[in-house]
RNA sequence: UCCGGCAUAGCUCAGCGGUAGAGCGGGUGGCUGUUAACCACUAGGUCGUAGGUUCGAAUCCUACUGCCGGAGCCA
């Protein structure tokens, strides 16, 4: 293709700024390609900001006004524009950066009028938000986005390099009853044949179909073949919820072990939260260093803090005796049994382990039935990691891999066994010991970033009443 | 879905019964190795939508829509 041929002689000229900017001595000639960011003007010549996304910096342009195409060019070159540029790379004169571009040859790809949004001051997210095909061009999303890349990155290599094999569970299930959560119904059918009788038999799949609420259950097939497997992709829930931690959409990890149990699972849920915080801080200092300054001021002092030591472990039960004799007076009543509030997670990580902390050992009665039976008879080998400021980040337990105990389980919660043969067959043959856990992926983009709302640690979110873009 | 709050120029907001203002941004001119640049001038609004109260509504009341915060559900 011989467009493509230019373009990539281009591409092997083209400096991103990035680089330029951390040169340790003169690169002498580049071209660069970018956005400008913003533009100040002397008399015989103006300062470009210019911005490739390659990093949070800058790259500070000299254009002389005796260059060649200078006056019509100017008018052009606003907040928005992008350009390809070709000049030299000196010393700055100038503080505030070590090293400026002077231009010796400009192009105006795109002129950016007027009616660009994103102005050169500060803009509210939630204004930004209604812009979210051009807020990446932010110095904010800028930097929540490319550290949402390398914790993508950093979450494969930490399962890569300890041999899990990374399993792609399928986006639409079949199963309506995956567990909890409301569904989203996948469907061919319109108008009447929707609603007419026995219209899931002439549906696409024959059957009812939703998009997966989670990974879970096909990640346990593989996990009982390839004894470490994890997930990592878009989940869905239908839940009519309206708070800054839910999405419709979103993205979770999920990793299952075969032989391990509830402690084997904790101890990858922690060392999987403290890998990805050290390795943001490693590779993503720049952007971590502007959220630590514009988004959550202690937001690297926590980060270390969180990396740096074990995570509490306390047992549901513990927990209540902790809310019990805490002295607080809580909203709603601290009960055995009944489910811990958010007023109750977090004064037991805000408060009472000033961190993340593991609650494990959940009553069986306000858990999903794969979920596997201690021999107290009343809780689960449940575990949910709380973190302070968003709560839950990671939910997970062992599995029940007794058959009996299991089937017992389904039919406590009024499911049919029929439903999930395939499921029931892993505890029929070569049934092992097993464990798992999901980790909301744009939840722990929140944490690493300090950012609060969950709309803008994904590119497009879908919320209720929201699936613009 | 429930509770509370908000909706005024491109953006952020003030005005809270007598029919609109600032800062920033935009435009024009000036000035300076500038960097949230600076100085002067200038153009932008049927005050979310629909009703109602009133001589008169951005301002009071009702409904609707949207957004924000909290709660539930959870990742």
């Amino acid at each position: 293709m011989s467009p493509g041929r230019s373009v990539l002689l281009a591409a092997m000229q083209r400096k991103r700024i990035k680089e330029v900017l951390a040169a340790e001595e003169p690169l002498g000639e580049v071209r660069v390609q970018g956005w400008v960011r913003t533009r100040r003007d002397s008399k015989t010549f103006s300062f470009l900001e210019i911005n490739d996304g390659s990093s949070l910096g800058s790259l500070q342009a000299v254009y002389d006004a005796s260059r060649p195409g200078y006056p019509e060019h100017l008018p052009l070159l606003q907040t928005g524009a992008s350009v390809e540029i070709t000049g030299t790379v000196v010393r700055s004169q100038g503080k505030g950066q070590s090293w400026e571009l002077q231009v010796q040859t400009l192009q105006v790809l795109g002129s950016a009028p007027e009616t660009y949004p994103l102005q050169k001051k500060r803009h509210t997210r939630e204004f930004l938000r209604e812009i979210a095909h051009l807020r990446p061009r932010s110095n904010l999303f800028g930097a929540v986005f490319r550290i949402r890349s390398r914790l993508s990155y950093a979450i494969h290599q930490f399962f890569q390099e300890r041999g899990f094999v990374h399993v792609h569970t399928p986006i639409i299930t079949a199963s309506d009853c995956e567990g909890a959560g409301e569904m989203f119904r996948v469907t061919t059918l319109e108008g009447n044949a929707f609603s007419a009788p026995g219209a899931e038999t002439r549906d696409f799949f024959g059957k009812r179909a939703f998009l997966t609420v989670s990974g879970q259950l096909e990640g346990e097939t593989f996990a009982c073949a390839f004894s470490n497997i994890y997930t990592f992709g878009p989940t869905f829930r239908a839940e009519n919820s309206n708070t800054a931690r839910h999405a419709a959409e979103f993205w979770m990890i999920e990793p299952e072990m075969a032989f391990c149990d509830l402690i084997g699972d904790m101890e990858v849920a922690e060392s999987l939260i403290q890998y990805l915080i050290r390795d943001a801080m490693d590779h993503s200092s720049e952007d971590l260093a502007f959220c630590d300054e514009f988004v959550d001021r202690g937001l690297l002092e926590r980060l270390r803090l969180i990396a740096g030591q074990p995570f509490a472990r306390i047992s549901y039960t513990d927990a209540i005796e902790i809310l019990l004799r805490s002295g607080r007076s809580f909203e709603y009543p601290v009960v055995w049994g009944h489910h811990l509030q958010t007023e109750h997670e977090r004064f037991l990580s805000e408060e009472h382990a000033k961190g993340p902390v593991t609650i494990f050992d959940y009553p069986a009665s306000i858990k999903p039935f794969y979920m596997r039976q201690n021999e107290d008879g009343r809780t689960v080998a449940a575990m949910d990691l709380l973190v302070p400021g968003i709560g839950e980040i990671i939910g997970g337990s062992q599995r029940e891999e007794r058959l009996d105990r299991l089937t017992g389980a389904m039919s406590a919660q009024g499911l049919s066994e029929s439903d999930y043969w395939w499921y029931l067959d892993l505890r029929r043959y070569g049934t092992v010991p097993h464990a798992g856990f999901g980790l909301g992926f744009e939840r722990l983009v929140m944490l690493v970033t300090g950012v609060e709302n969950i709309r803008d640690v994904i590119p497009f979110p879908r919320t209720p009443r929201n699936a613009d873009f």
